[in-house]
DNA sequence: ATGTTAAGTAACTTTTATTGTTACATTATG
DNA sequence: CATAATGTAACAATAAAAGTTACTTAACAT
């Protein structure tokens, strides 16, 4: 099953972000992603609107932080991705009236609620900057 | 995205077979699962190899538990459908050698690590006999 | 002012994994 | 020996993410 693996990449992106004066254009974040500079708009603009980042257009345009990266967290940036479940497994309510799908499916869900609020809790407990720290994190070192 | 639901089906499925005393059919569960045959088999199949169901061909063929549900847990069947990660959330790793990259994704696979740890416990705790507990579970009285 | 550099965005295509389907071989039973 | 079942390969449909194209809009530099 395909992943969505754009907070791995955002987070990578944004820990980046933290140290150039200039803003960054979605071409080098594409670049650095190896990816279109459309993705890179479409899922930054999602980290606008929670006011994580902001964008410049026009010449010496781009992306830069809006907060500090010790002010954001994991969790922040996951939800401003606004997905769903974070799993990859499903449950079939096919059959809403047959009471054995119903305790499977509760069954199912109770652990995979314990494993998300597990999950979100430690997301939320781990902010950008120690993503970054002891490197001289740059744009011009990243291969 | 969409999510892998064979776990959530199966489940039900060997549930309702603890109760017939004759082989359920291929067909039948297909009907019971809104599926196709085919599909029953493939799943199933997983679980022949792993000793929990078998299989017999010709007249009054079908399938049938080859152990009773309370030797049987979630854990015991999530694993023996082989599904790699349960996690929706994908790490890239194209750059290698870039240092942020491989901290967000240490970050990220601690977290998601210590989440699946707790799920598989969790469903190692919950055998399948739970499961129909307090139900007259017969297939003729499925929708 | 005007050309250039950037983001904004809609529409479409590609990719990839699951699920569904068809077709046929195989085996056991009545 | 006909029928009812599984076994299985090959292919089609579906769905979500990611990639792409094409164009608009806005800001800055000259």
């Amino acid at each position: 099953m395909r992943k969505d693996s754009r907070l791995s990449r955002v987070l990578h992106v944004l820990v980046h972000l933290d140290v150039p004066e200039t803003p960054v254009t979605s071409d080098k974040m594409a670049d650095m992603l190896s990816t279109n500079p459309v993705v890179v708009r479409r899922t930054m603009a999602l980290l606008r609107e929670q006011g994580f980042v902001q964008s410049a257009k026009g010449h010496n345009g781009g992306w830069s932080l809006a907060k500090p990266l010790h002010q954001i967290t994991l969790l922040d940036i996951h939800k401003a991705l606004g997905n769903g479940s974070i799993f990859n497994i499903g449950l079939t309510d096919e059959h809403t009236q047959c009471r054995i799908e119903h305790a499977v499916n509760a069954a199912l869900r109770d652990v995979m609620d314990e494993a998300e609020n597990l999950m979100l809790k430690r997301f939320g407990e781990v902010t950008l900057d120690v993503l970054g720290d002891g490197f001289q994190s740059s744009l011009t070192a990243h291969s």
